[in-house]
Order: C-alpha cells, then sequence, then structure tokens
DNA sequence: AAAGAGATTTGATACAGATCAAATTTACCT
DNA sequence: AGGTAAATTTGATCTGTATCAAATCTCTTT
C-alpha cells in the first residue's frame, strides 16, 4: 500500500483562475449568498486544482491531512479498514461533496479516497481559512457541512442497522436519485460508477446478495438494471419499499 | 411525543461559576493548553449547567438548536428515527463527550438525546463563540471534535456493515472499557447504564441475540456478567475475538 | 476478431441471527 | 415489605443472507 503523502502543489502555480466564481457546483461547496469580493478572494489566493484519474487515490490512509477537497467532476469511494485488516467502503462522493473532514482532528487521513472516474478537485487549505479574519463567515459554513455529515452518518448507521438488504439497496439508489436530481441530472436514470462488490461493502452485504436484490426489483418492474445503468420506472413503489419489512 | 423547545436559561443566572476552571472534564471537552484568562472568560460569560433527570430528553429531534452540551456528569443515549418510523440509539455518551453537533447544519436537533442517568451538562453556546475573536482558538477545536465524531461514526458503520453478532458485542464492550479508563475509572469493571435492548439498537442486532452473546463471553471465561455489572476477566481474550470470524 | 481476465448472474446449501414463546429474575411503586 | 410490571434469560423454530460453485456476460488487450 502507498503510505507516502502525495506531492506537495505549489500554491502560485498556473492553475488558480476560474475556481469558484464560475464553477457550476459552488453553491454546494460554498455558503450562498456570499460576498462576490470574498469569492474572488477564494480564488486568487487558496483555491487550486488537481486531477485524479479512474483508479487513483487523492489520499492514502494515514497520509498527512493539508487540505480539504472539493469535487469539482468525477466520483469518489471512501474506504476505511479496520485494526484486523477488514476494508470496508464508507462513502460515495460526487460532485459538489467535501472530502477529508476526518482528516482535521489528528491532521492525518484516517479513510483512502479512490476516483472511480476522471475526477477534479478544489484543494480547500482549512487552516489558511482559519487564519483569514475576512473569511470568517466561511468557516460557519463547514461547521454546517461536518454537521451535516455527522447527520448523514447516523442516517447510515440506521440503514445498516435496521434495514434488510433489498431495503438497504433502494434506499442507496434513492440517496444516488437524489442527489444526481440536486446537481441537475435526471433522478430517474443515472449510471453506477461503482461495481456490485463495492455496493455491496457500502451497504453490508455480499454482491451476490446485492445482484439478487437488483434482479428482484427488476422484475417487479420498479427499475430497469442494464449493466451499471438504473432505470427507476416507479418511483413511489421503490419508495413505498422501504420501511415494508419492519424486521429489526 | 414532546416536540416543545426546552425552557429558555437566562445566561446570567447564579449557577455560572465553577464551570470550565476546576471541572475534571475539562481536558477532554476543551483544548489542552488554554491560556488561563480564556478559562475565566469561558466560566464567566459563557457557561450554565444543566440538571436532566434519568430518563428525561436534554432534547428532542426538532428542538430548536440553541448549543452544543458538554456532559459534566451522567451518561446518555441518542436516539435517530427514520422516516417510516423506527427508531435506532445511534450514540451513548459519557462525561467529557460533546453533544448536539449534528443540529448546527438545520439549526434544529436532528436526534433525541435521553439520560440514562441523573446528569448535568454544560451549554456552549456555539454562536457566541463564533462571534469571540478572542475565544478563536477554541473553534478549531470544535473542528476536532467533529472530525473525530466523524471518524468515529465511520467506526461505526464498519462495525455494523462487516463484523458477526458477538464481535459487534465484544467492540463495544471494549469501547465502554476504553472510554472508563480515559477518565480514571477501571477498564476492567464498570456498569452498564442501558439495558440489552438498547445495546441490541446500537448494535443492529436483536435483545434475546445480545443476551446470549454476553451468557457465551461469560461461559467462556473472558467476562462476568452479573446483572449490569460487566468484569473483564480476559481482556487479551476479549480483544482477539474481534477478527476472529472474518465472515462479511 | 479472438483471447483472457474480471464482473455479474444464478443455483444449491449452510448458518447466524430473527422470531415466537415461556420461565425467571430484577426493579419499581404504594 | 409485598405486589406488579419490566427486563432478562433460555429454548425451539424459521428465515435472510452468506457461502460455495459454476455459468454467463463484459471489457480490455493484442
Amino acid at each position: 500500500m502507498n503510505t507516502e503523502n502525495p506531492p506537495k502543489i505549489n500554491i502560485n502555480s498556473s492553475s488558480l483562475k476560474l475556481a469558484c466564481s464560475n464553477c457550476s457546483v459552488r453553491e454546494l461547496c460554498m455558503p450562498v449568498g456570499l460576498n462576490p469580493d470574498l469569492f474572488e478572494m477564494l480564488d486568487k489566493q487558496i483555491y487550486i486544482r488537481r486531477h485524479i484519474k479512474t483508479g487513483a487515490a487523492l489520499y492514502h490512509s494515514g497520509n498527512q491531512f493539508n487540505s480539504l477537497y472539493a469535487i469539482k467532476r468525477g466520483f469518489f469511494k471512501t474506504e476505511t479498514l479496520t485494526e484486523d485488516g477488514r476494508v470496508q467502503i464508507t462513502g460515495f462522493h460526487m460532485m459538489g461533496e467535501i472530502l477529508g473532514f476526518d482528516g482535521i482532528d489528528h491532521e492525518k487521513h484516517m479513510c483512502t479516497s479512490i476516483a472511480l472516474e476522471d475526477s477534479e478537485v478544489c484543494l480547500i487549505p482549512l487552516e489558511k481559512i482559519e487564519k483569514t479574519p475576512e473569511l470568517h463567515v466561511i468557516q460557519h459554513h463547514f461547521y454546517q457541512l461536518m454537521s451535516r455529515e455527522i447527520f448523514q452518518d447516523h442516517t447510515m448507521m440506521m440503514l445498516l442497522g435496521s434495514m434488510q438488504g433489498e431495503e438497504r439497496l433502494v434506499a442507496f439508489i434513492l440517496s444516488l436519485s437524489r442527489r444526481y436530481e440536486a446537481r441537475g441530472y435526471s433522478p430517474f436514470e443515472f449510471v453506477l460508477r461503482m461495481k456490485r462488490e463495492e455496493i455491496g461493502s457500502y451497504l453490508g452485504m455480499k454482491l451476490e446478495t446485492v445482484s439478487r436484490a437488483l434482479t428482484k426489483l427488476h422484475g417487479q418492474g420498479v427499475l430497469n438494471v442494464k449493466k451499471k445503468t438504473i432505470r427507476i420506472l416507479d418511483m413511489k413503489r421503490l419508495r413505498k419499499i422501504i420501511g415494508t419489512s419492519l424486521s429489526k
């Protein structure tokens, strides 16, 4: 495993322009209604971009924490591992979302982030922002984003602790659907960036069980599965599946 | 369910004294090596305490978020509920830990916190701290605490997604053991503040399964269970149980 | 286009843990 | 202290999902 830190990037490089000001997902990363002057400040002094190829790691668990990463384009998975060698995917992340919050505490990344398609991220040097009084308003925004991540993790704990396999899969698909919709894409049809095994890892089930559940949903006519493309045929019925088998 | 907000408390009441300065758990809530002047500032202007009786709620899901809460004494559970009516315990919290981070995003608490024994909390009005330049150093500490909570939630997701029932129970007991030790109590003997059903809710298993797993561990001689008291007899063997059944 | 590796589906079987039920212990209340 | 409700344990059975195995399907490389 690669445990080295990624190469340091010179903050004053030429790739600075066009960071936040005219970014299509800025309202997801940054507070709404932010003063234009501050955006310029962000653009000119703080941001820098980085490209990550499919399969490459944005950072590895154990790497020094230097900044947060806002996903400008692409798709990532984050993997956590236990002392006894188990690996589990703890998140899938798409454009507009911010990676790396779990690295603040020990100034070390606690998971590994891997691109599942060619991606581009913006670096957000938290320390710099904390030290810049003018950017103080943004600090509260990061509290909000971390708070949101905590809530989402709790939702995920509920899902893992109290839902059946099929329900978990449906909740996962609905979550993707909502997130694509929020980004201006169709909530009804999208391509899964991850394989069945990765879905299984995330949802606490085996790849065979994921496959069987997809086949079943396809057979029931609520959705269409063709390779990695999901088409939701009956959103209402799909939503109703969650909570039907009130088992645990 | 009580959806009203708790009564507002006058910040200038007489219960202010003795907040942080000589608190036994302050190094858990607050950054280490904090300037004594700042502690005095915290004591005199910011903190206030509140008592919560066993079974009472510190706040309900949906309540307005006014402040964070540092647990000075006692024990809490936090419950989250899904749209379809399922309830799950997403955390157990003891003195020195801070509750309420998930409420920052929407300025509304997203879970319900209930005291499992008579408890006492300190109010931490985050907004006030954000607006006080002198207390700026503390802000980074809250980033760290939230970062830690995110990491812990990921650990919990791993546990729920990839461990067997018995392993989860052992991980839970070891977590309690470590936390009691960090607070100066014995890591080998402690009283469970929650009932079997609540452990089960937290760990994603039924109360009967929790009971059986405890009986089994007792029978193997790794720990002693007497009502709610746990005594760890063989810490090494207990640790080895995690990772033994590398199933999922 | 063929070959090979990887991903996915499908089938058969085994098992961990849920469910249902009842006995026993513990905690709570007057 | 005594009576009652709640919590816990233990047993028997059932079920969802893991596991093992093999057959497709898909993508990449030459």
